[in-house]
Formats: structure tokens, sequence, C-alpha cells
RNA sequence: GGUCGGGUGGCCGAGUGGCUAGGCAGAGGUCUGCAAAACCUUUUACAGCGGUUCGAAUCCGCUCCCGACCUCCA
């Protein structure tokens, strides 16, 4: 399996040597979506940012299981806004729609927007709905522990019980006594023992549309509940890669750690990875700000913050270009620019097939391909990785211009190269090639214009050119003939 | 207010105690019927002030600014 991967451990705040427990097999849970409403592009890259590990995991030999998980209970209620509070239950019964249908619309959006965007389907999808057993198994067990209280038909967790023999604070760094003094003081929460206390098991009030009967009464679980209940359903009690927005750090992912700690005496996984978020103007992509915005209208171009649409596979190398843990950006100029930068790498890519091999070599590609290596090795660099393929593209351009000399091997390197990294590690492919009949009539376009060229008939040969260009199409003239590519 | 993270050239964005990130944009050149593309060359940088060091943009301290979390959020 190459050199060593490291992984930067949320828990330790250091990059370590990745060892999976179980090798060849490697666990990864990654907190999903909940589908109440369509995810923006800031939810997408977390996805994608997976997807990238998942890819890279892989590809180095491991049997990855990854669990993404869905949902679609637990929270369906606490869509507070800043005004209508119960957006949802009002929607549902004026319009009669069931919660389900909500939930399977965004469920179908989401799977949608994740295969544009070429990420691979996880492993094992599971949803909330789908383990209230197994939920309410765990509360059970977390109360014979003697780390929950119920107070009338809810189940709370106790994290200051907890904290006397754990520490509630591993994950996010901050102390119980800080947390203690700085939590807001919260109405409604007369029941609770101590304000840090969260609920696992939650009370349904008579419009509740979703609730299961269980032990205390008919209601609904905690959200912080599913994860730890199907992540251990589906990797055990300790796996190896437990993954999330940033932003799950100090709540969700600290009470799931607390919730598999209660119940089974672990902390679940043995890394914490963690995205970091996308900005808009330095500020957090957040549907409260008025920033979001979602794929499609990213696509589409159709959104005011946007001066042009953007295609899928350009937003994913967008999103790459940028390291995981670091906030990335939004900006039309940024976009321009990687625009260009991605059709400068795919172009290259789409050379690759017809490069011819010399009897010498001008140049060797072990080295380069070992850059790449130690590029994603490093906590999944991928804008190094990508600078690695900036310079393979170049090397590329001057084969197939004639200023540079490749020998057979090593152009068999080259090519297994971009394969590996450009279309299987970060997960790009060429938007051009969807159509079979559009390069034939090109060919056939551009086999005309070379005729008028032949007979120094320019007028028509620029013509075709004018064009061609005004729908998109690029031609490129070279000793080697002419190439044409899609703006 | 508390906790944590960050401030890199016109833009985005890596990285590092001494050695070119990369892409885009700008400048010059090669090629070309012209153009585009490609290739070659090239300008602009590490928030500020102190300190450690032979040497710091990189380590330490302070200041200023920004962000995230503390309430659902990827």
């Amino acid at each position: 399996m190459k050199q060593n991967l490291f992984v930067y451990n949320t828990l330790s705040r250091k990059k370590e040597e990745f060892k999976p427990l179980n090798a060849p097999h490697v666990g990864m849970y990654v907190c999903g979506p909940t589908v109440y409403s369509d995810a923006h592009l800031g939810n997408c890259r977390t996805y994608i940012s997976f997807d990238l590990m998942f890819r890279y995991l892989t590809h180095l030999g491991y049997k990855v299981r990854y669990v993404r998980n869905i949902t679609d209970a637990g929270h369906l209620e606490g869509d507070a806004g800043d005004e209508g509070d119960d957006k949802i239950a009002k929607k549902a019964k004026l319009t009669q729609v069931e919660p389900m249908e909500i939930v399977q619309k965004y469920t179908v959006g989401f799977r949608e927007v994740m295969s544009i965007l070429n990420t691979l389907p996880p492993s094992i999808e599971p949803t909330a709905t789908g383990h209230i057993i197994e939920q309410i198994e765990m509360v059970k067990t977390i109360l014979e522990k003697g780390y929950a209280y119920e107070v009338d038909g809810t189940v709370y967790f106790d994290v200051e019980k907890y904290n006397k023999t754990k520490n509630y604070g591993i994950l996010s760094g901050r102390n119980l006594e800080d947390l203690l003094n700085n939590t807001r003081t919260l109405g409604g929460q007369e029941e609770k023992h101590g304000k840090l206390d969260f609920a696992l098991w939650i009370k349904a009030k008579p419009e509740h549309l979703m609730k299961w009967p269980s032990p205390w009464g008919v209601g609904f679980p905690g959200w912080h509940l599913e994860c730890s209940a199907m992540s251990q359903k589906y990797l055990g009690t300790e796996f190896d890669i437990h993954g999330g927005g940033l932003d799950l750090v100090p709540t969700h992912h600290t009470n799931e750690i607390a919730q598999n700690e209660a119940c089974c005496g672990k902390n679940p996984a043995k890394y914490w990875v963690h995205t970091n978020m996308l900005t808009v103007n330095g500020q957090k992509m957040s549907k409260s700000l008025g920033n979001s915005f979602l794929p499609h209208e990213l696509f589409s171009g159709e959104n005011s913050i946007l001066n042009k649409g953007y295609s899928p596979m350009m937003v994913r190398f967008f999103m790459l270009q940028a390291h995981y843990r670091s906030t990335l950006d939004f900006g039309n100029e940024a976009m321009d620019a990687s625009e260009k930068g991605f059709k400068r790498l795919m172009n290259a890519y789409a050379l690759l097939d017809g490069l011819k091999a010399s009897a010498g070599t001008d140049i060797e590609i072990a080295p380069l391909l070992e850059r790449c290596y130690v590029a994603m090795n490093d906590d999944f660099n991928s804008p190094v990785l990508i600078a690695e393929l900036f310079e393979a593209s170049r090397i590329i351009n001057s084969v197939h211009d004639g200023k540079m000399k490749i020998d057979a091997a090593n152009l068999e390197a080259l090519k297994n190269l971009m394969h590996s990294f450009v279309r299987d590690v970060l997960g790009l492919k060429d938007e051009q090639a969807d159509n079979d009949d559009l390069p034939k009539i090109l060919n056939l376009i551009v086999t005309l214009r070379n005729e008028a060229k032949a007979n120094k008939d320019y007028a028509t040969s620029d013509k075709i050119r004018e064009g061609l260009s005004q729908i998109g199409f690029q031609l490129k003239d070279s000793k080697e003939g002419t190439l044409w590519s899609k703006n």
C-alpha cells in the first residue's frame, strides 16, 4: 500500500499515521443530511471531501465500508427559523403532505445531486426511521448503566454524571465548567437535571406526526442517538473513521461519543475527521444568513450572487482545489479562474490516448507519481495533488506538441497516473464525452473547414470557426491537425 | 463574554525555520494565414510590532482584523 497515510485526528489535534483496526478493512461513518430541505453547496462540499477519502482509501487497496446515514426523523420539528416556527407541520397539514413524503422528496434530490457531482454512493445508507428499535435498545442500555434518567416520557443523558468518570469535552477540548458557565439559558428546560443534558428519547406531543411507541411512552429519538446506534450496528463498537462537518464537533459528535462510551465503554472511532466550511465573502454559507445556494442554481447560474453557471465537475474541481480542513471562499472570480484551470487539466487528459511513444525519453514519471502519493498521504492534500497533475498536464501538452519525448514505459506510467488520480481519486470526468454523435459531427465539420483552408478560402474557414465558437465550441489548429473542445 | 481556528502576491489557494506550490489574471516571447490552444520567460507575497535564531513569512509574545462554535446546521 504505497507510503504511509497520515490523517488529521480532531481527538489529538494532530496528524496521525493511519492504521486500520482490521486491515485491509476500513470502517468509515459520515453524518449524512437531514432530508427536510434541499442540500446546499456547503453540504455538498463535505460529502465531496469524504468521497475523496473514500476513493483514496479504496485506491490504496483498503476494503472500505462507508456508512452515511439519512436523518429522516429526530429533528423534523426543530426547524425553528426566524419566523414560522412550525413550517413543516403547517406545510404538512395544509397540503396533506405526509412527513415521509417530504423525506422521500429530499432524499431523492440529495442522491441526484450526489450523483451529478460524481460522488460514489456509500456502502450503506441507513435511515433513522429504519432503526428505531436499535435506538430504543441503546437508550435502555444507557439507562441501565445509570447515565440517563427519564422525566415524564422523555429520557435525558446525564452529562455531569458522565463527566465524573469520563471526559465529556474530549473532542471539543472544552471543559465542563466553561460549558456550564457559557451555555445560554433556554426556556422550557426545567425538567432537565443539568443544563447540558440532552434528550435521548423525546415524548411526542399529540400533534407530532412521526412517533413510535417505547418503554417511556410514545415519542421519537433524539437526533444525536441515531448516529450512535447506526454506526454501531453496521461498523461495530469501534471502527476507524468517523466524519462530518466541523460544526458537528461541539455538540453532535461530542454527544455521540458520550452515548457510545456510556453504552459500551468505548469511543466509537479511532480517527475523528472534520471538514471545514464553505464561505461566501468570508462567512459560513447557511440558510439563515441568506447566502446559501443550491447546486442546481450553481449549475444554471440562476442566483443573484452568480454571474453565470458552472458545470458540476467544475464545481467539484473547485472544491478539491482547497484542502478539506481549510475554509473555502466562494466567489465568481475564483470560480472563473478554477474553471479555466479545470479545462486545462481535462484537455490534457483528453490528449493522453493520442500520445505516441518515442525511442528515448526526456522525462521520468516515477518521481512525479511519488509526489502525487506524498501529497495525498499528507492528510488527503488534494490541492497539492492537483498542482502535480498540472505538471503532468504540461508534460502531456509538450509531448503532444512534439517538444518533449517520452518512451513507452513512461508513457504507460503517465497514463496510469492520470487515470488513477484524475479519474479514480479526484473523481473528475470529462463532461464533453457524454454524447457519442457529437464528435462525429464535429469531426466532419472540421474536415470541411480544413478543405477550405487548404484552398486558402479563409473566409469560409473563419466563418465555420466563428459559428462554432458562438455555440460554444472552440477549434484549435496545430501541426497535427485541428482539435475541438467545448466551452 | 467563553472556547477554538485563521490573516499569504490583483483573485482563489498550498506549504515551509534557509531550497519554484499550483491555477487564474498581468507582461514579453515561440508557433500560426489570422486566432485559439500549447510551450518558454517574467512582475507582484507572507496583517503589524517586538523576541528567539547564523537565518522566520514559518517558532514565541503582544496588538489589530476576520471567522466558527457556545441554539438546528456539513
